[in-house]
DNA sequence: TATAAAAAAGACCGATTGGTTTATTTTGAA
DNA sequence: TTCAAAATAAACCAATCGGTCTTTTTTATA
């Protein structure tokens, strides 16, 4: 007999880490077995002895990215002093975006949200729920926020979760069609003044 | 002999409107040529008789959309009566993008620029050049509210066409992601409060 | 109305798709 | 060190991919 030994779970990660890339570049139709065969360097019959199908592989990987996305965020709000602070850690995060792998692609939940919407149920859901957390992160910090007098009270958490959310997604969408830093720039320094304007 | 009649135009001009929501939907990369012999009813023969291969009728229905879009908008904003009230046609417009076949199956800019940004360079110029012209009749409107006192004078054109964009694609990626209208009412009300703030 | 060209249909092509099965190698406990 | 189980490689599969080629139908004019 023979007791199940972390060398698989080692190649299930391995596989995860080095397609994250892959699907959100290419996106999931795009993205074909071969893609994942040659940018793991694995066997076809490897990687369908670690996962079900491509579906499974996709939808571990989007949750690889955006743990990625949200423990690194954690982090740097944790890290802050006040709510202010905590909430100017995402324009500071996605100006300077090209410095994280998890973003270099493109952002995971703009990619699969606007991919998946209509095609794919499973990863459409795993989006919605990315984007769901992201929106009670913020407006959570915004009620902690006012609730310790460092944010006007008559801010509304949830318009200010809502538009923060659109600017960076949409500032991101024009930095990575046109290659270019400009737009994201501009549209991260607005946010920034928005966000310190919040102050009581 | 023979000259060329006006059929074969009318086929080109009816695979491309029958075509343009699928592509849309499904994308470049998810829509396959069974997909448009399907939508059209049409033979793969006769397809492929008016046009040289998929990326052309891809590149056409691109096109085709976003004629649609700025058709529309040009439209409705000459219709106003001054920069301001221009302005506040794209939120107007977007609030209710449900009404316009054009915007029902997805934002074509937004699908576009996020699909092709690594995987098809023409469809990606195809984007850019369509957020540049957005953005400079943007520019140019808010140009023209200062020059006629319209607009607050120390108004930044270009910031405020980076964040109207940001802001609409953004909320727009939310509200197909989501099924619901929530977060796109919210941020395009938020969007016509900054617009109407610009007044001088 | 005959006819030749234009348009459309549909059979066909090789390559690639996601996925399976079998053969081989690696592994770790007895 | 042996040996069976686990992990990987590689041959194989039917279906679908984008695209071509040939046949049939439609069209407009002479």
């Amino acid at each position: 007999m023979k007791i199940k030994t972390s060398k698989s779970e080692n190649t299930k990660q391995l596989i995860i880490e080095k397609t994250a890339s892959v699907f959100n570049t290419k996106g999931y139709a795009g993205t074909s077995i071969n893609d994942l065969m040659n940018v793991t360097g694995l066997s076809k019959g490897c990687i369908y002895g670690n996962f079900e199908n491509k579906d499974e592989i996709a939808l571990k990987v989007f949750d690889y990215n955006f743990a990625k996305i949200t423990q690194h965020m954690k982090e740097r709000i944790l890290a802050t002093g006040d709510s202010v602070e905590g909430l100017l850690v995402y324009p500071e995060m996605y100006k300077n975006y090209y410095k994280y792998s998890f973003l270099q692609s493109g952002c995971p939940i703009l990619n699969t949200a606007t991919e998946a919407d209509d095609t794919h149920p499973q990863l459409k859901e795993r989006a919605q729920k990315a984007l769901d957390l992201w929106k009670t992160a913020i407006v959570n910090q915004v009620k902690r926020g006012i609730e310790e007098k460092e944010i006007k009270e008559e801010t509304d958490p949830n318009e200010l979760a809502v538009i923060m959310i659109s600017i960076i997604e949409g500032a991101f969408m024009q930095a990575k069609v046109n290659n270019r830093m400009t737009e994201l720039k501009v549209a991260m320094s607005f946010l920034e003044k928005m966000i310190m304007q919040l102050r009581a």
